[in-house]
DNA sequence: ACCAGTACATAGTATCGCTGAATAGCAGCT
DNA sequence: AGCTGCTATTCAGCGATACTATGTACTGGT
């Protein structure tokens, strides 16, 4: 992809990992992997890692180390009750601005251009 | 609304501003005012306008001087045809994401349970 | 003269995702 | 034992964006 992902993931790229978090319990190794069968694969591990970081820090998630067969232990992340809340609230952010960017994106439909 | 929505209009609302300016040719001050009545009431002025001066030095819009009988000059911003093709990069970028973070919404609603 | 509304501009700040590298454990091969 | 590759996490430095707060400039009403 390009710049405009880049830009367009800060902020959703938080509720993703969060949505991914409320189905299951995950580890960061893991969750870069899956985004990456999901389409995303530019996202960098290292993105990953600072991210799963700051919602620790911010107590959305709770932590477990797990001793790992093929290498360091995995910090396995889950999302609890605050995580739930707030993860409630991106979904709402969401539905807002996915609405209205569609109300203009059916408004004036851009296929005039060819490439 | 709160942090959540100004990360994530980071990258989107530069494609809003510029599907609106696709839609008819606007100025600052009412795009403002148009975000504003849609719902946006948080944008900030300051923020449209550094928009506007970024996506104009990027060559995506042209720019017309019109005087205003009520206050400084207006300047009106139209697409041209480099800020049409941004901007048709911009849907398939939102659309892409669009729809894998519906996927996940509709994937675990509430609940959780195996597949 | 004062103030509200219109209209644009900008310096400073915080946050976020990316780049690139380092660190570490384990398995299989030579 | 050393090398390679996969698993798994961490961190410093960078670029881009939106917000805060303020300032400039013009018009009309009181």
């Amino acid at each position: 992809m390009g710049k405009q992902m880049t830009e367009m993931l800060k902020g959703t790229l938080e509720g993703i990992v969060l949505a991914i978090l409320g189905g299951q319990p995950a580890y960061g190794y893991e969750i870069t992997a899956r985004l990456r069968d999901q389409g995303f694969t530019d996202i960098a591990e290292g993105t990953i890692y600072a991210l799963l970081v700051r919602i620790e820090q911010r107590g959305l998630v709770d932590v477990e180390k797990v001793p790992s067969e093929k290498g360091p232990p995995r910090k396995v992340y889950s999302l609890n009750t605050l995580g739930s809340g707030y993860l409630e609230e991106f979904w709402k952010t969401w539905s807002f601005l996915a609405e209205r960017i569609e109300h203009l994106h059916i408004g004036h439909p851009q296929e005039q251009g060819e490439k």
